[in-house]
DNA sequence: CCAGATAGGGTGTTATTGCAACTATTTTTT
DNA sequence: AAAAAATAGTTGCAATAACACCCTATCTGG
């Protein structure tokens, strides 16, 4: 079997494709672990600390801000409020909206989280430089950007 | 709420996981809306080309060379295997062995595979350079490697 | 030769995620 | 003002993925 060689153009060969998903399943399984004493799944921490970035919020709002389902904030959601870490409160001007807050242990735990994060990503990135690091992060949004057809704004 | 100050280190700031994980899940979209006529799902067509590339091969050589949990792998491969695009043998020198080939109906949907997953990778990479594009996997395969320990070999 | 170790696979359960379809509320249209 | 459309959120279902644990086949040491 020998179709090594690459073609010349940009066909097949090598793609972003397999690492992006290799990166993000390992990514998700360190993290969990690292969020595990807080009760804090993979799938929750994003929306954590967004609302403590922009609280208050809406699910809406917090839905396209991270280019994730509604429905999957929907459970994200529920979860962070079943933990007691976020509280939701219906917009009195429209009772359509749920606005969301932090609890007061959802603000101690904010820190422990920011720190484990940087802990993961500080791992993750040994071995590239501060330079090689914006390009990487330059490049990342170009790919999403393609992908979304919008500028995706994480933390 | 101020905390809007960059640290100098590499503290909080930007992180190249969420772009990960919206890429990602976009990505995922995208493939499987482009392999749905063949029923093939995200989740499966990594296996098929991996084993066209190899066969025959292992189920445990490719959970290792793809980084996939050995049950995850497992199950792909009997969806693959239901569909009729892969075909196991147990090995004769050794039982415990599956060795995984592709059947007729395998052979002749990889090549539409490769270009749907062409014209994926065609658009996401649109506005890169095909310099940027090698830094951006250079970049990617040191983060995996940080995550796993090892090289991760993609098709 | 047989007990235990080793190794490849598989099952059951759980978490994350997205889609279709739904409810409830607000806004727009007629 | 009543009907229609739009909007925010939820529920049920399915796919992806990993972990803990179990099964079965092979190999090794007594």
């Amino acid at each position: 079997m020998s179709e090594r060689e690459k073609p010349p153009g940009k066909g097949t060969a090598e793609s972003h494709g397999q690492y992006i998903s290799a990166i993000y399943r390992h990514m998700q399984i360190l993290i969990s672990a690292e969020l595990a004493p807080y009760r804090i799944g993979s799938g929750q921490y994003i929306f954590l600390m967004a609302i403590a970035f922009r609280e208050p919020i809406t699910q809406k709002a917090l839905s396209e801000s991270l280019l994730i389902d509604k429905t999957t904030t929907a459970k994200a959601i529920a979860k962070l409020e079943a933990e007691g870490y976020v509280r939701r409160e219906t917009d009195p001007a429209d009772n359509r909206y749920q606005l969301l807050y932090l609890t007061e242990e959802g603000r101690e735990v904010v820190p422990k989280v920011r720190q484990a994060l940087d802990r993961v990503k500080g791992k993750t990135r040994q071995g590239i430089s501060d330079e090689e690091y914006d390009v990487l992060l330059r490049l990342l949004k170009i790919v999403l950007r393609n992908l979304s057809g919008r500028e995706g704004k994480p933390e």
